[in-house]
DNA sequence: CCCTGCATGTAATCCGTTACATGATTGG
DNA sequence: CCAATCATGTAACGGATTACATGCAGGG
């Protein structure tokens, strides 16, 4: 249910509309909680059904802009001191290769080179997203980059992990040639 | 449906029952890819009317033993090398980071250090996993050390990154007397 | 006038979690 | 004989993804 604390979360710092909404997320929360926007519209019901949130406005083209409730931010807090987070443990990427076993020296190599890649790429776009932010000096922004930072970091292990990795895999099947040497 | 895939993987080592890949899931993939019981023997049941594995006989107590089939083992290869593994980014601990802003910096702190311990614990708990299977030669073992060692790089990220972050969470607020020293 | 962007909603489906429900076998 | 372990299944619920569906407003 961690939806629910990410829309109390930014509606905290200023009152928005489900579409403000989802637009703040692109570059900032889906990073670390994505959301897609039916998800999204679905969820702001429900908190305002639950009185966490009330429409404090509607506009143009049926526009409704919410704000926290006194209910909503008391839940907000709750959350951030008394929940402890969940450590999320479900790696695709891993469970491949556990079964290497099953395709060839080669096709793991060139399975973990391709997460290398991505791993850079995710760097790369992250660094920008680090660019693009640096102007602001809002809370958000501010504690923002401390997630930014460990995105950054994530990257940089995923990279150096498929190296060495590549590396043990070669040293397990040494006939493998994807990086071509003379054999011995 | 990853889990489909980490069945069949673990069939195409040997041969098992239902509850046999539980157990076997306890200490390898548990770690990867979670699943619980019921979603065990529901995927299971599944795959069996998919044609992807076949109940190679059945003994005691019920018990039903599975192995792949030939369609299974294909289609476990073409996950293996077609299928790109979709990067999860989810991480509850790093939504809270984002709205520090609304808790005091020794809370924020209190937070952070919470995390680096729970990280310290987690690579406890894998270090003494990896002394466990040690001794094992086997395929799924071997290959199963690359995705260890990704959970212990990952484990010490974590507790850098922590204490890091709380390094920069007393910059931004000197105020913050968690770890007391002299106010200039 | 039309396209783009603003703006909100519903429905189907899948996957995962939790809880419930049952029963056979083996070892002490 | 009793407890632990082996062994399999079903049902309810919640959250996420995808697709569908609609319509207004402003700028060129």
């Amino acid at each position: 249910m961690s939806l629910r604390h990410a829309l109390l979360g930014l509606l905290s710092e200023d009152p928005a509309s489900g579409y403000d909404l989802l637009k703040l997320f692109e570059n900032s929360l889906a990073n670390v909680w994505p959301a897609t926007q039916s998800q999204l519209y679905g969820e702001l019901g429900r908190l305002a059904d639950a009185g966490l949130i009330t429409v404090r406005s509607e506009g143009a083209r049926g526009r409704k802009e919410y704000a926290v409730t006194d209910a909503g931010r008391e839940e907000l807090r709750h959350w951030l001191l008394d929940v402890p987070p969940v450590p999320i443990r479900r790696y695709d990427m891993l469970l491949r290769v556990f079964f290497f076993g099953q395709i060839s020296a080669d096709d793991a190599i060139a399975y973990l080179r391709e997460q290398q890649q991505a791993a850079a790429a995710e760097g790369e776009r992250l660094a920008e997203l680090g660019k693009m932010i640096a102007p602001h000096q809002d809370n958000f922004t501010v504690y923002g980059r401390l997630a930014l930072e460990w995105g950054l970091r994530s990257s940089r292990l995923h990279q150096e992990w498929a190296e060495w990795a590549i590396g043990e895999v070669k040293a397990h099947d040494p006939a493998a040639n994807t990086d071509p040497c003379e054999p011995g």
